[in-house]
RNA sequence: GCCGAAGUGGCGGAAUGGUAGACGCGCCGGUCUCAAAAACCGGUGGGAUAAUAUCCCGUGUCAGUUCGAGUCUGACCUUCGGCACCA
């Protein structure tokens, strides 16, 4: 459209040369080159690294330029900042590529990764590019096997059968992605699921280390409050429900509840549809139905599973179970609002003390027994679950007891007749991490039919992922049909031996590699000890908020594992955590290519330069928040560049040819100290916005007195050089241009953070608020030293405050020092 | 559905429980110009009013706490992030 194009304001410089003429020259000198011997403390700042999938998007702009300012206040701190970038180049949409266009997958990361790192140039951030890691290179995911190996040598990586999704018609394996209300999104087919062997990490070894938060300085509450309801730990009982009558290999059903006070109420069994016991208890009678039941229970996502609006539904087996409290036989039913992957896969069901088994006790008609009284029980089957605290009725001894001292009673009787035992469970789940897919890292593990599972030597890694494999589906993963691949020896006995044709999930590669920044080059392991304990912990992590619970709970638990194996002396990862919002477009839609509202970075940092978009981008709201691209709101920080880049070019001397004004003077100090003061804490708080604005507001404070001639050259110099000292973290090429043209030594950035002088940032005179009943009347301007006897003298003496006092009674006055005075009447 | 957030002018947003709307966009008016753009100067929540006097209303909805609530508490509505194979 011309009128946009025409709305489009127009740097006054040449934004692109100048943006050319300092990277170049910064590349040259290399002043970003991060040593490791250097003396000054050091400060590790890391911004989450992308995914290579194509272009840059302004969204990375989004994460990755506030987080470069951030980086460079540090280092205008007196730190020795290591700010890295690297790219997450094993994954899904790779292979995705190779399926639709015939690329293979790392020729098409490797051009993606290619000219990401001539956008990421763009941007003019502080990266040593001599540390950047790309994880999908055999130097790099040779150390994931190596740690793999590890793990597996402590015990904390095992085999176990795990569902995966599972298109019969593809015969492939399905990520959740793909899958579409329930079909195959390529051949629209309904999905279901099977069982594979696949490799775990024991995550759950560290479920309460994991929820001890007590050493992270600086992590949004949010994200602590996600984990640890992600962890969600449950402290209960676990019991066995008698079934010896079966005359199974079991004897019984175990069971666990947090409700142990209810089990008086227990009127059915619920089995979740994948328990073992499921096929061995159902009755002929019912196999057919129950068999129906399970396999449409394949089918349904466990979102859908645990919908508490989703009606319930189950199947009853034709099997009963004793409880043991009061030797009732009691129904077993199999339902889907149970899962295998929590407890022990099955529930005693008390409909009249938790809602999902009083929905299911409604529609199958099952009785309904309270057996924890409400404080003003009527004796009648209750309309709802009863959750919450009653007294013990219908549970034989433990009568007229409250619902905890029953609930201690009856765990410790269970416990002494060894029918059941306390317990604590976990909803977090251990981390699976095979993938049938070919571009991720072979997972090194061989078998034989000799010795079993034999990891694949130290001295034999990396197990290099072979160029040509199987892309389309096939049934198997796409590295099972490549016999070079897949036959080799056995390490222990040279007997013939397969290979794991499984590769490893991404989030294996995310784990870790802050590690690999410290030490990038080092061949002898995956980091250098020594180098690496003087980076870690990373002091301050910034990235996206959907990364609250799975790769920050992953990597914080493969800190402690290397931890544990006496690789690292440190608890945690990340220290500090920052997540930044999501960048919408023009539309305040998200952005993507079928709704047609994706910004391009390089169209924009070639219209208006690196620096305006980085301003923009910080200038939009509170970093956390995210927001809207503007076409238009990125004119407010072009057009404030350019006043910038005309006040700085003014000739200072020509102040001194009129009077200079004190009172000017004294403000212009004031404003410019302020600022200092404001930036400096708001760049600490990731405050982007309000720093600008504050910027902002110091040139137009300049622009006035540039106009009035009010002030002499010295102030306004001091003012001019503070300001680009500010600027440069935030706008580095436009300062560093200016900075130099104001005939200052190279280089802006590394020249120290202005500080601030509190007497010259003090106000002299305040306004003080005058309320009657809480609403403003009048606004008095006073000395700042002002006391209080004065101000509650002043503020009834007011003709605005006697006013709405007239003909009442004061009946208190509030004084809050420096701001106001209330005055209540009535 | 469950877990976690967020709702303030026409728009993005600012505001240690204490002057709601800083800063910017957009819009309106002016200066400059043959004209336009740019630049610069001024105005801009709604209503009553001749008024930049004064008063009333106003931070998603409804209650509550408080001398005082955008901010704290509870319920609800809407939107967004995550839900274990997108990364």
């Amino acid at each position: 459209m011309t009128t946009t194009a025409q709305r489009q304001v127009e740097p006054r410089y040449d934004a692109v040369a100048i943006d050319r003429k300092w990277q170049e020259r910064w590349e040259r000198d290399r002043i970003y080159r991060v040593e490791d011997d250097d003396p000054r403390p050091k400060w590790f700042e890391m911004t989450m690294y992308p995914y290579p999938s194509g272009d840059l998007h302004i969204g990375h702009w989004y994460a990755m330029a506030p987080s470069d300012a951030h980086a460079r206040f540090r280092r205008m701190q007196g730190y020795n900042v290591l700010h890295p970038i690297g790219f997450d180049a094993f994954g899904l949409p790779a292979e995705n590529a190779a399926i639709s266009r015939g690329v293979h997958p790392y020729e098409w990361t490797m051009s993606n990764v290619e000219n990401m790192r001539r956008q990421l140039r763009s941007l003019g951030a502080i990266y040593d590019w001599d540390r950047e890691v790309v994880c999908c290179l055999p130097e790099y995911y040779r150390w994931n096997q190596w740690f793999f190996i590890k793990l597996y040598e402590q015990g904390l990586a095992y085999r176990a059968k795990a569902p995966v999704v599972w298109c019969p018609s593809c015969q492939t394996v399905l990520a959740n992605e793909q899958v579409l209300n329930g079909v195959c999104e390529r051949c629209d087919t309904t999905i279901t699921r099977r069982d594979f062997e696949q490799w775990f990490f024991r995550i759950t070894d560290y479920a309460d280390e994991l929820l001890d938060f007590d050493t992270l300085d600086d992590w949004p509450d949010k994200i602590l409050t996600m984990q640890r309801n992600w962890i969600g730990r449950s402290e209960g009982v676990e019991i066995g429900f008698d079934i010896s009558d079966y005359g199974l290999e079991e004897r019984e059903i175990r069971t666990f509840t947090t409700r142990i006070d209810t089990i008086f109420g227990v009127t059915f069994i619920v089995l979740a549809p994948e328990h073992p016991l499921v096929a061995k208890l159902t009755s002929a009678s019912k196999r057919a139905e129950v068999e129906a039941y399970v396999e449409q229970a394949r089918a349904a996502s466990e979102i859908d599973r645990l919908s508490a609006e989703r009606e319930k539904t189950g199947v009853f087996i034709g099997a009963s179970a004793r409880n043991r409290l009061n030797n009732e036989q009691v129904p077993i039913y199999v339902a889907d609002y149970v899962l295998t992957t929590y407890g022990t896969g099955a529930v005693m069901g008390v409909p009249a003390h938790d809602t999902r088994d009083f929905e299911f006790a409604r529609k199958y008609r099952l009785p309904i027994r309270t057996v924890i009284a409400p404080i003003e029980w009527n004796g009648r089957e209750p309309e709802e679950a009863h959750i919450g605290p009653g007294f013990m009725t219908n549970s034989g001894a433990y009568d007229g007891m409250t619902d905890e001292e029953g609930a201690i009673a009856i765990a410790n009787d269970v416990e002494r007749r060894g029918w059941g035992h306390r317990a604590v469970t976990y909803r977090l789940r251990d981390w699976l991490i095979s993938r049938q897919r070919y571009w991720g890292t072979p997972i090194p593990m061989v078998y034989c039919n000799e010795c079993g599972v034999q990891p694949v030597p130290e001295s034999e890694l990396p197990v290099l992922l072979p160029e040509d494999a199987e892309f389309r589906p096939t049934g198997e993963s796409p590295l099972a049909i490549n016999e070079a691949f897949v036959n080799t020896v056995c390490p222990k006995c040279g007997g013939p031996g397969r290979r794991e044709t499984d590769t490893m999930d991404t989030f294996m590669d995310s784990s870790w590699y802050m590690l690999r920044y410290c030490t990038p080059q080092f061949d002898g392991g995956p980091f250098e000890a020594e180098t690496a304990a003087d980076w870690m912990p990373v002091q301050q992590y910034t990235g996206g908020a959907e990364h609250a619970v799975m790769h920050l709970l992953y990597s914080r638990f493969f800190i402690k594992s290397l931890r544990d194996m006496g690789m690292l002396d440190i608890d945690e990862p990340f220290m500090r955590l920052f997540n930044q919002g999501v960048i919408l477009g023009s539309d305040h839609e998200k952005m993507s290519k079928s709704r047609g509202n994706v910004v391009n970075p390089d169209d924009v940092v070639g219209q208006v330069g690196a620096d305006a978009v980085r301003c923009f981008l910080m200038f939009i709201g509170p970093w956390d928040q995210g927001g809207p691209w503007s076409d238009e709101g990125i004119n407010g920080v072009v057009r404030w560049l350019n006043r910038v880049w005309s006040l700085v070019e003014y000739d200072a001397r020509e102040l001194d040819a009129h009077p200079t004004d004190p009172v000017a003077v004294r403000d212009t100090q004031r404003v410019l100290h302020r600022t200092i003061r404001k930036c400096y804490d708001d760049l600490d708080k990731f405050k982007f916005n309000t720093s600008i604005a504050a910027l902002m507001e110091l040139v137009n404070h300049l622009s006035r007195v540039w106009n009035d001639q009010s002030v002499d050259a010295g102030t306004w110099r001091d003012c001019i050089e503070n300001f680009l000292l500010i600027l440069a973290p935030i706008a580095p090429h436009v300062a560093e241009e200016l900075w130099e043209r104001n005939g200052h030594a190279y280089s802006v950035h590394q020249q120290a953070f202005p500080i601030w002088d509190d007497d010259l940032a003090a106000e002299e005179e305040i306004t003080l608020v005058v309320q009657v009943n809480g609403r403003v009347r009048d606004r008095i301007t006073v000395s700042a030293g002002i006391g209080e006897d004065d101000a509650r003298q002043l503020a009834l003496d007011s003709q605005r405050v006697q006013a709405h006092v007239d003909g009442k009674t004061v009946r208190n006055v509030v004084y809050v020092p420096g701001r106001l005075v209330n005055v209540v009447v009535g």
